[in-house]
DNA sequence: AACGATTGCGCAAACGATTGCAGTTGATTT
DNA sequence: AAATCAACTGCAATCGTTTGCGCAATCGTT
């Protein structure tokens, strides 16, 4: 069932049921009418492949990421879907593994199939953006997101980090407390070190701080019970959900639920709800996926050539 | 850059270009050589929308699901696509937010855009599967996983959810335990009814068991810690990781971790770790998505219309 | 040497939609 | 009555690959 089988039934033209399809004024409203409902009643769908192949576009936009972590990435998910299927672009997924390699892959991958855009939150092997050039040079938007690196030639979407463990080492001042244990993500993530710097900026220099760099809850779990125990450390930082969960079982083991000040960042979930006393910087994933889609979407429908850097402004809860 | 223009650089057709490119067995080996050599200097690549036009294939599987929990579902996401990948299928992701509008509409739309193949994870308002017909009539393979309806037509791929909630109503049995608390998810689930069956037909009828359908932690803390309460009760049963969050939390409040004995379904990351002496049936979500990936291959790739009826076994940890 | 079989490549027609341009009406203007 | 114009619609080319078929040249066989 094509465009020309419904113009033979109708009568008319492949051009003009094409036309009358899309609503093109250049149709009398009357043919207009026939042929859609004829196309109705047939449960005729034209074959979008021929017509993007055509229109040169694919109507699909490829999210890359590093993994499908438990907290904030299924929300970065559900932002980027809601806001591109209501533009009619679907989503695609492609994981990394936090390889560089794959990382490179996956975008080549998405250049050759020429997706109209790309998502992309880097993997923590990832040190430059060199293997974006054939974006660059194809055409194809990409804005960064979450995990990024600066770019003069790609959009960025994230919360600025510095700024957001800034309020967390507030409270800390705040509290007047003289030991902080803090847990990062891995060392080479851009996030860990903009988290750091932006903790150790505004932390009191009278503070003793304990780093460890975890990615898991059991390893954050271990370098917080240690602590507790050898300095009786109270306060702590947590940089997501995965190394909070660590340092909350070690506070709850120690019974120092009511003592202790947990802060961190969350997707606002599972760790408030733990416990009710963490003090955390909501990390919102829908937002930043909406955001980061509607960049995508700007580039890509108002052939913008603008490059935004957007900061999710974030709050502490 | 198109396979024209590079055959008129060497002085060949077209078609031979495009089978020198695909390897085709017909092209000398020298002249295969050469149009790869400068296809490759070139940074040419085939206009994949051009081939799957013609070829009448997508290259595009559709993964639907309700909603992307933090628990099984980002691991299922990660197994289809690993599978996926491998065989040079994209993974396209959409969600229904449980809505059966929405599901019907997405399937439509999958079918629209010509997928070729589905993978369907039934909202908790399905209630049939009659707005499937349509992938039916295209031929276009579906295959139903994690939760699902029986059917004829469409493959699918779970655990066996009577069988394991079996297996836990075996443990109370035999920790001779004379009181139940259970969390299932909603109630018009068909997991959550599976389960219930499940758990109801093993467990000895003289054990006492209080029912809750809850969909989040804080729905089955309020319920678990009523059932404290009131019954002094030790045993719980919970559907998800969502749920025993909230049954496992209510148990440390009242300081019952070491006599409790919280048996259910987890994706064995967050609550193991939380609650050590935690029972659980491993509900593995790469396991699950790979299976289905499979199975969707298998109709795919070997034009196969066998109907498969997977059931991932499992395991009481 | 003559014949069929094989090998290697090109021709041209698809695939199904879109779109610039031109042509056909009928109505309106001069 | 001729000319102008607008409103519709059709023609045909086009997007970039793939692929059935045909044609030469080469090979091996008797």
């Amino acid at each position: 069932m094509t465009i020309k089988d419904l113009a033979s039934f109708l009568k008319v033209s492949p051009s003009t049921v094409s036309r009358a399809l899309n609503n093109h004024p250049d149709i009398s409203l009357e043919v207009r009418q026939r042929v859609q409902q004829l196309a109705e009643e047939l449960q005729f769908k034209p074959n979008s492949f021929a017509a993007n192949f055509r229109k040169k576009q694919s109507k699909l936009i490829a999210v890359v990421l590093p993994k499908i972590y438990r907290s904030f990435i299924p929300d970065v998910i559900e932002g980027i879907t809601k806001k591109l299927s209501a533009h009619q672009f679907q989503t695609l997924v492609l994981i990394t593994e936090d390889q560089f390699t794959s990382e490179a892959e996956a975008i080549k991958q998405c250049c050759d199939m020429r997706v109209d855009g790309i998502l992309l939150s880097l993997s923590n092997q990832t040190k430059d953006l060199q293997h974006l050039e054939r974006c660059k040079t194809m055409g194809i938007p990409l804005v960064l997101f979450d995990n990024t690196l600066q770019s003069d030639f790609f959009a960025s979407v994230h919360i600025n980090d510095q700024i957001a463990a800034g309020l967390c080492a507030d409270l800390f001042n705040h509290k007047h407390v003289t030991r902080v244990a803090a847990v990062f993500g891995p060392e080479e993530l851009q996030i860990s070190q903009n988290r750091k710097v932006g903790l150790f900026a505004t932390l009191n220099k009278d503070i003793d701080v304990a780093t460890c760099y975890a990615n898991d809850a059991q390893a954050a779990f271990v370098f917080a019970d240690e602590q507790i125990r050898k300095h009786q450390t109270k306060a702590f930082f947590g940089i997501s959900d995965e190394v909070l969960l660590g340092i909350v079982t070690a506070v709850k083991e120690h019974n120092l639920s009511k003592q202790a000040l947990v802060v961190g960042f969350s997707d606002g979930l599972t760790m408030p709800f733990l416990h009710r006393e963490l003090r955390y910087i909501f990390h919102d994933g829908k937002v930043v996926g909406a955001q980061a889609a509607e960049q995508i979407l700007k580039h890509i429908e108002s052939n913008s050539n603008l490059i935004e850097h957007i900061e999710i402004p974030v709050e502490l809860y």
